[in-house]
DNA sequence: GTCATGTGCAACCAAAGGTTGCAGGAGGCG
DNA sequence: CGCCTCCTGCAACCTTTGGTTGCACATGAC
């Protein structure tokens, strides 16, 4: 079947940095690329691109609050970025497990026919 | 909780041209990088580098047969890149559910004080 | 008004995915 | 054996991307 996966939204979450990003925003609700750099090992420029990806992603979402912009996780986005995950493992192990029916298949046979 | 990923797999599996070379080699059980690279939209030289990458990672072994350079998928290593897709999903799910579930909560509640 | 803090832009660097080009090794066949 | 074919391996090079430093600008606090 080859699970169709959205190319843009999977590189999105594809970099370890992005998947931190997104749980500091999870866990703390919202964040500036200041606030984010400050638990990050990069700089906020960084972040600040970073976000950027996501953005065009549809992962956050940007509000401007005074001098600073916080963003915020959309969540029905990174649902359905939850869910190519999970399906993409899932389709990974059906298939292993297909290919070892098969094997312990042929295997019996062979002691079946001696 | 913050599931805790194996860096190395995850980029190893973060590529889609690799995503796609492990669902051939799925599928066709075993394939060279010429091979594959007929059935990829990039050249033959590519292909040997993510093979490469793919070999270092573990996800992938690599069995000499005459001239050419046989590679299968490792059964058992695929699984745990399985797992750790699903794992992460899940866990943003579990996380995005918790939130909304609190929401509703505090919804309630404004509702009951008045 | 001044100072501190947060944002934005630009130049630059290194790693990674991709390409072309070429040299070399293993099989098939006259 | 000699030749041809096909597959592999190495090297140089280009482009994108994650990351950095440096600087200009805006906004809030005092």
């Amino acid at each position: 079947m080859t699970t169709a996966v959205d190319d843009d939204l999977w590189s999105a979450i594809g970099d370890p940095t992005r998947r931190r990003m997104l749980d500091l925003l999870l866990t703390e609700g919202a964040g500036t690329a200041t606030t984010l750099s400050r638990q990050l090992p990069v700089t906020r420029q960084a972040v600040a691109k970073h976000l950027g990806v996501l953005d065009r992603a549809g992962l956050v979402r940007a509000t401007p609050a005074g001098r600073e912009k916080r963003y915020q996780v959309d969540d029905a986005e990174l649902e359905r970025a939850a869910a190519q995950l999970a399906a993409v493992g899932a389709e990974w192990d059906a298939r292993l497990n297909r290919i070892k029916r098969i094997a312990e298949a042929i295997q019996t046979k062979r002691s079946d026919n001696g």
